[in-house]
DNA sequence: TATTGTCAACGAAAATCTTCGTAGTCGCTT
DNA sequence: AAGCGACTACGAAGATTTTCGTTGACAATA
């Protein structure tokens, strides 16, 4: 049943895998705690969340225990590359510039980060 | 029925946001000539999202002519500016560096793009 | 062993988004 | 005035996403 392609997580698989990626492999309990402590949410929502997620191979799952440990299959900076790359497509027809304009604006960044960026500009750069 | 804080628009009203970007004001049949282009879609159903797009206060039309034509309310920036914000939030927890880091993978990024993107932030950092 | 608490499975309601068919209007050309 | 083509309005089917109630299994414990 698993796609290598993967398509993109919706919103609320967006936010379990968030959970995943700061906790790692962890029981449907875990993730419902942190999860609960922004909104409320059930119980069952967040483990039919997980069995949907499983499904579609988005995460596996370790059944051992009693209580399943979920995990995501890809790495976060893969799965965020991905939903990045979309935005970028969808919205700024590729576009990094645009993104970036887009990204600073209607925020204030710190030169901290302003640093930051050039710093990774420079690595990239460096890189290739 | 407008609210100021606008929600943002979904994958297919994001596609007509592009045209009436890219075009100004349009018709109903304007904006399904040039999305028809890319892929198959009904006249009515271009009409139906621009009917939407105005009961949400997407967009806003002019009834003069028979055929009504439609224009964004909201400069292309601003939305721009609100999708990518939302992005940068749900993935990357506000952190600019971090969306830069996952754009700038998984693609190939010309020397001049990694140039202007270097301008770009001078030019932010400058205006601070 | 009867009770209680925790867990997975499942089905399905509810909400949202996407798509289009049908009906009716209007203006132009026979 | 009858017919035709272009247009809006409307309703609703379909698809997808989100949410949760109910059921039954299992395990610790009273």
């Amino acid at each position: 049943m698993n796609q290598e392609p993967l398509q993109k997580p919706t919103v609320s698989e967006l936010e379990i895998l968030r959970v995943l990626w700061a906790r790692g492999p962890s029981t449907v309990r875990e993730v419902h705690e942190e999860l609960s402590e922004k909104k409320a949410l059930g119980y069952t929502t967040v483990l039919k969340l997980l069995q949907i997620m499983t499904a579609k191979g988005t995460v596996r799952r370790n059944e051992e225990q009693r209580a399943h440990v979920y995990e995501a299959c890809q790495p976060a900076t893969e799965t965020k590359r991905q939903l990045v790359g979309d935005v970028l497509q969808r919205v700024f027809e590729g576009s990094a510039s645009e993104l970036m304009i887009h990204a600073l604006e209607g925020r204030r960044t710190s030169k901290k980060e302003l640093d930051e960026l050039r710093r990774l500009l420079d690595e990239y750069q460096g890189r290739s």
